[in-house]
DNA sequence: GCCGTTTTCGGCCCGACTGTTTTCAGTCG
């Protein structure tokens, strides 16, 4: 079993725990757990066999015996009691706001309730109500969170997220009584996919601003609303919470409503180990719960905090307690990409296969948002479904590509299409010979049609990367965000082969892939790996999804030399006939 | 269940809001 799977037992374990009413603390020990090994660089199999797991940080000897019988053994004794002394529909209740481990509990054992199901018809009859602790509100709450469970997801694309915070920020930076505002939470640690939108300001006036505020167009329902705080639903099904402070305490409120819950408990210890105090409100010289304002030690933004801590600042993309706390102390956090740093993208689709817009018209469009070069890379003959091109299309497709840039070069612009393909990888070899990937000017290797089989697509992607005329690998796990579930494959196999071979892997930026996952980029960057952001763009506004990659990039830990699509045009073509020269 | 330059036992991050409660438990982030 790998070590990803062992991580969602052990979160699973934690859920069930905490459903039974268990020591939080316990609970919080298997998620811990959890992340630790989904954090491994190497193979768990290994560790395990020369027992070392016991090294491995919140890992003890209770957790690291189950994590032995699952690896060895692709069962666990005590997941599977568990699992069979809790009725199964419990875990779903969970996902219903406002229900925790002790209403439910409370449910199953007077109401016998044992289901979402059953739980609607219990409201529905009134029987909810009559609990002790629950009343009318509650059950009418239930009820609502049921359906509004059932009519949206729970959770949101960066992307949607995005758009919908973006005019509620652009309102309250216009309204007069705010001084400074920004979004938090996971929007801002550029997550790929978002549970709630997390709003934070600073005023003199909160009441004015929550006015304001919950006045907005497209909120359809307020959950909650107090003087500090505001919670509401978007259109769409999106939670965004506003929360108001005032301007002395906004960097301590943005750094708190920032960072994961893991990254955050981090800092609060370091405050306590240094006999300081850490909240929303402010640091401060004290052993005990203040807001004392004699005890306040000012910072004026985030990075004094940050200092104050012993730790150099930490952009917010990195706040996932993966590392950066180390890197920090030691001076040695990556000095991240900046989206502008982009002049391009290496693969593309035209009306040639299942792209909407000619390579004229995207030559034009690209060009005025100041890019360098756009690389069309269409669909090959076996994506039949996409419109794939045969080769003698792609002959045709060089010929219309020459001239655009004939004409470019004409009228003195330094703007250059690339030739190119997305050639399918095949079961026994790629959907084109080496003879006509040679003369194309950029080649992307994706997988469309995955073998069932992880070892099978492993090898297929290998056998792609070793191919010299292939520069990159496109959008390698193929999952959807939402939607599908990455392909059986070991990337990290891939990833060394890579390594080996000088081929590139793509951070695929459309917003439903977000693919190599950002988790995966130090490992690839430390195996010298160089990555390339492209949007896979099927239409102009396409382009907008590089500064979208940007973020998940910096989330990797990316730098600007890490990645290939921020070299300008000439040193791009020196670096696309490197690998075939070898 | 994990962890330890004060500890192998006794801690473990902490505040806001809601609803059902006359002082607080549960949930959430």
């Amino acid at each position: 079993m790998d070590k990803d799977k062992v991580a969602e037992i052990l979160v699973e374990i934690g859920t069930l725990l905490e459903l039974k009413g268990e020591n939080p603390f316990k609970t919080r020990a298997y998620s811990n757990a959890a992340r630790a090994i989904e954090g491994l660089a190497e193979p768990l199999a290994k560790i395990v066999a020369e027992d070392r797991l016991g090294e491995i940080k919140g890992v003890g000897e209770g957790i690291a015996k189950k994590v032995k019988e699952l690896v060895e053994t692709g069962k666990l004794a005590y997941y599977e009691e568990l699992k069979a002394s809790l009725p199964a529909g419990l875990m779903a209740m969970l996902d219903i706001p406002g229900l925790g481990p002790k209403k439910i509990q409370a449910l199953n054992k007077k109401l016998g309730i044992d289901s979402v199901e059953k739980l609607e018809q219990a409201c529905k009859q009134g029987q909810v109500a009559q609990l002790d602790g629950f009343g009318e509100k509650t059950q009418t709450n239930l009820l609502e969170g049921i359906e509004q469970r059932r009519l949206y997801a729970s959770k949101h694309l960066l992307s949607d997220a995005l758009r919908a915070a973006e005019p509620l920020l652009e309102s309250l930076r216009q309204h007069p009584e705010v001084v400074r505002c920004s979004t938090a939470g996971s929007l801002r640690r550029c997550k790929e996919v978002i549970g709630d939108i997390d709003l934070l300001t600073s005023t003199k006036k909160p009441e004015a601003v929550i006015e304001h505020f919950v006045a907005q167009p497209g909120i359809l329902k307020i959950n909650a609303r107090g003087e500090t705080k505001v919670s509401v639903i978007l259109e769409g099904g999106i939670q965004c919470d506003l929360r108001v402070v005032t301007d002395k305490e906004f960097p301590f409120a943005l750094a708190y409503f920032t960072g994961s819950k893991e990254h955050n408990i981090v800092m609060r210890q370091r405050a306590i180990a240094r006999g300081l105090r850490l909240n929303e409100y402010g640091l401060f010289k004290s052993k005990e719960e203040t807001r004392d304002p004699q005890l306040l030690v000012p910072c004026k933004d985030e990075a004094e905090i940050f200092e104050k801590l012993g730790l150099a600042y930490v952009p917010p993309e990195l706040r996932e307690d993966h590392g950066e706390f180390n890197a920090a102390e030691k001076g040695e956090l990556p000095r991240l990409l900046d989206w502008t740093d982009l002049k391009g993208s290496l693969h593309n689709h035209s009306t040639w296969s299942d792209g909407h817009s000619r390579p004229e018209e995207i030559a034009s469009y690209m060009e005025n948002l100041g890019l360098a070069y756009w690389a069309i890379t269409d669909h090959s003959k076996s994506s039949f479904q996409a419109r794939g091109l045969d080769a003698a299309r792609v002959r045709e497709q060089l010929e219309e590509i020459r001239r655009v840039n004939e004409q470019l070069a004409g009228r003195g612009s330094d703007f250059r299409l690339l030739t190119g393909i997305e050639v399918d990888v095949l079961k026994d070899r790629l959907d084109f010979d080496d003879d006509l990937l040679a003369e194309l000017d950029v080649v992307v290797a994706s997988l469309h049609v995955p073998a069932s089989n992880e070892a099978e697509n492993t090898k297929r992607l290998i056998r792609a990367a070793q191919n010299k005329f292939v520069h990159m690998l496109g959008h390698l796990s193929g999952r959807l965000l939402l939607e599908r579930e990455a392909y059986p494959v070991n990337q990290e196999a891939v990833i060394d082969a890579c390594a080996e071979t000088g081929t590139w892997l793509e951070l695929n930026c459309n917003p439903r892939r977000f693919d190599l996952d950002w988790r995966l980029w130090p490992r690839a960057k430390a195996k010298g790996v160089k990555c390339v952001i492209n949007p896979d763009a099927h239409r102009n506004e396409h382009a907008g999804f590089l500064r979208l990659g940007a973020g998940v990039a910096r989330k990797g830990w990316l730098e600007k030399s890490d990645v290939i699509n921020t070299l300008p045009l000439d040193q791009l073509r020196k670096a696309l006939r490197t690998k075939r020269s070898t």
